[in-house]
DNA sequence: TCCATATTGTTGATATGTCAACAATACTCA
DNA sequence: TGAGTATTGTTGACATATCAACAATATGGA
């Protein structure tokens, strides 16, 4: 009879990592909801709230570390609401150019500042130098993995 | 002219985590994808691993943080590969028990050696001490995020 | 110029996720 | 015991996600 395994301080972080962002996302879909927003409509529409006049459809797939073709239905669904609208891309004739409409504006307006708040309390007895930190290291792991994902094809070599 | 407004550190740092746990999902994809499994399949068949026999689909839902009718599919998927099987759970009719199968078992174990690896790698230049720091943050700020979720009735409410 | 190559958005197939509603079963306690 | 309530797994409708393939368009050299 041996004791089982004790796992790893990295390993058990890892997965902790990932748990807390599932109890995020799924919070944050209660949260959105009062505004009937999903998650990822709102990731949509903050970016667009940002200065400069929109985003192209592959910008989007980019800044949401998404699939350009789970943007098409994304937009229509928000386009279909009134929330943005699809302008034509001027010296590209493939492309799209998403912005937010005046609705989309007002309703950012109304959700954003509830949304600042509710980031803060989620730190909450965590001092905000604490919370840089983590974020400074959990930018390296985005980093390690961004790094290990290019070198799939000789993972394990030693 | 004013200069747009500096999003807090907390702010900052709650995007950041997000934005890495996405990074790790879905290189994990193409991690899995080496043994034809999704990371949402993966994380289940390693639950059954665990010692013990098994565990019920409610079971399931509530450690994988996902609703009970996603695990059906799910379920269905792994057994139509004969990875898992559903047992009969004795003195509740409604409930199955789900286990691994031998091939199950045996695809975890040429798995997990990997997995526990690649976890390693991805906390590379982070001292174990301070990854398990960063855990513990993370523990508290899904601690935070449930107790918020649970008053959101009153969220916003000073 | 013209050809090879890359990029953009869409589609259809499929997996993963939520939610509401349902039937079957279990539980509680007056 | 029995009535009301809760839990379990499934289904169907739908949102969100991937991927491969496609047409349209851009781009970069020979």
């Amino acid at each position: 009879m041996s004791a089982p395994p004790k796992p790893s301080p990295r390993y058990t972080a890892l997965l902790q990592l990932l748990r807390t962002a599932d109890t995020i996302w799924n919070s944050s879909r209660v949260f959105f909801g009062r505004w009937e927003l999903s998650p990822a409509q709102f990731n949509l529409l903050n970016l667009l709230t940002d200065p400069g006049d929109g985003l192209t459809q592959s910008e989007l797939s980019r800044e949401l570390l998404t699939h350009r073709s789970n943007i098409t239905g994304l937009v229509d669904r928000l386009e279909a609401r009134g929330l943005v609208a699809r302008r034509e891309e001027t010296g590209d004739r493939r492309a799209w150019r998403v912005v937010l409409t005046a609705a989309g504006h007002r309703l950012m307006d109304e959700v954003l500042p509830h949304y600042f708040r509710a980031a803060e309390r989620v730190w909450e007895g965590i001092p905000a130098r604490r919370a840089a930190e983590v974020g400074e290291a959990l930018r390296q792991v985005a980093i390690n993995t961004e790094r290990a994902a290019g070198q799939l094809a000789v993972e394990d070599r030693p």
